[in-house]
DNA sequence: CATGTCCGTTTGACCGGACATACGGTTTCA
DNA sequence: TGAAACCGTATGTCCGGTCAAACGGACATG
């Protein structure tokens, strides 16, 4: 085969892990061609000295991630697309914060609102409260480079000692939450377009009217709590969604 | 446990996945409350006749679909929120007609365009063919319930038999494709937003300027090749993306 | 009273093997 | 010559078991 496969069973990395991820990186650097690949997994796994099912659940990863593609009968192949497609995992719960940060764009936030009022009936409902209960209400300016990026209108339950709204301004939200124990689990989104309000334009440096992208998302925590109601409003001209999908079966 | 679960060997259908799905219903339905469930994935395993390898297959799925939430040296965990959520799987690679349809919205298409072009540079690259060879544009009407939903603009690279215009009227590309012998394997898809154009605004009973969500794809099959380069515009007061987000680890 | 340690419990990782099922090419038969 | 039957091969499913790592509470210690 004469790739660098081998896993090191000194290391705490279990041995799928370490597999799954040479065989990724051997697949994005094109040391892996399409074709039958990977041939066999019994032999596969007896040249590395690994049982099958540690072999298969290395393989079952890179499956989910759409890099391989296995047929019963054929073989475990290689999609070269994935390549050009680069290392793109499942969409994930991401923070605007930490995607601009790993982009290198420098985010940084203005704290425009930030008190406690009466739960609209919508954010109630998508919070588990009672509608008019205290819920805390937060309105941000996000900017990248110095630019004006998006207005991010969130919705805090009232749980645990809140983060200070002058942390907010240095760093993101999630990260805020997680320091203080709230670890997001999932979220439901929905993704839309409207035209700018005019206090929206003011703050984002266009014309009312002007075509912005619309977030809107619930997210809870393992226990099923809600953590936030965002509804957010980004520049299409500065930033857009970029997602990997796989088809179904 | 008093849950109505229980495998049946006789079917095809594997047990694992027979479990999974079972306890998914359970989960949605309310029957199985948060607190710690299912606990001892040992006795679960022996209580159903089943070995824990199987088991853990079928809770992975849902691990995995973020019903279920592991923790080691505590047991495994019902996501109460999932049921709010519904059972959304991971973001799939869709067919807007396909998803219409399953909405009961009523798809409609009318072909605007139809004509073989030479690439230019953008789909040229996204498809892997040279600058200016020959690929198929495509130009439709998408219609909701009589209503004008988005244009949608695409170019297909010359494979093999394409489906007649005629055809696209009735049905949507992707199983037209599907039936071709062309299988979707993933895409990579960037979200965004603009105003719409003087005739996009015409097509789509909308002033020019109007705020349209965009979806541009680029899907390939299983094999690596390209099958489509789709540039949508779609009004948001119409449709909207909703997905479903897992936090990663 | 606070802190650190031990320990039972539960999942995580890994191994070996067995049989079923689907695919693809070959061989055989009409 | 063409189609049907056959067979090797690969993944899919399922089983049994072992050891490690982490959590949470009880206990002992300073």
């Amino acid at each position: 085969m004469s790739l660098g496969l081998g896993v090191d069973r000194g290391s705490p990395v279990p041995l799928y892990f370490q597999l799954a991820e040479q065989l990724r990186t051997a697949i994005e650097q094109g040391r892996l061609a399409p074709g039958m690949l990977l041939g066999n997994e019994i032999a596969f796994a007896a040249r590395l000295g690994l049982s099958r099912p540690t072999v298969r659940q290395a393989l079952r990863t890179l499956v989910d991630q759409g890099l391989l593609v296995r047929r019963k009968g054929v073989g475990t192949r290689v999609v070269p697309a994935a390549a050009a497609a680069g290392a793109a995992p499942r969409p994930a719960l991401t923070s605007l914060h930490d995607e601009l940060d790993a982009a290198g764009r420098h985010p940084a936030t203005r704290v425009l609102h930030d008190a406690v009022v009466a739960a609209p009936a919508e954010v109630a409902e998508a919070l588990g409260v009672e509608e008019g209960a205290e819920v805390r209400r937060l309105e941000r300016l996000r900017l990248a480079d110095g630019e004006p990026l998006a207005v991010l209108r969130s919705h805090l339950p009232l749980r645990g000692p809140l983060p200070p709204a002058a942390d907010l301004e240095a760093t993101g939200l999630f990260r805020l939450l997680r320091a203080a124990g709230v670890v997001p689990h999932s979220a439901r989104q929905r993704i839309g377009a409207r035209g700018a309000t005019r206090s929206e334009a003011r703050l984002l440096d266009e014309t009312e009217g002007a075509p912005l992208l619309t977030l809107r998302r619930v997210v809870v925590d393992a226990a099923g709590r809600a953590v936030e109601h965002a509804d957010h409003a980004v520049r299409p001209t500065r930033w857009s969604l970029d997602q990997r999908l796989l088809a179904p079966e």
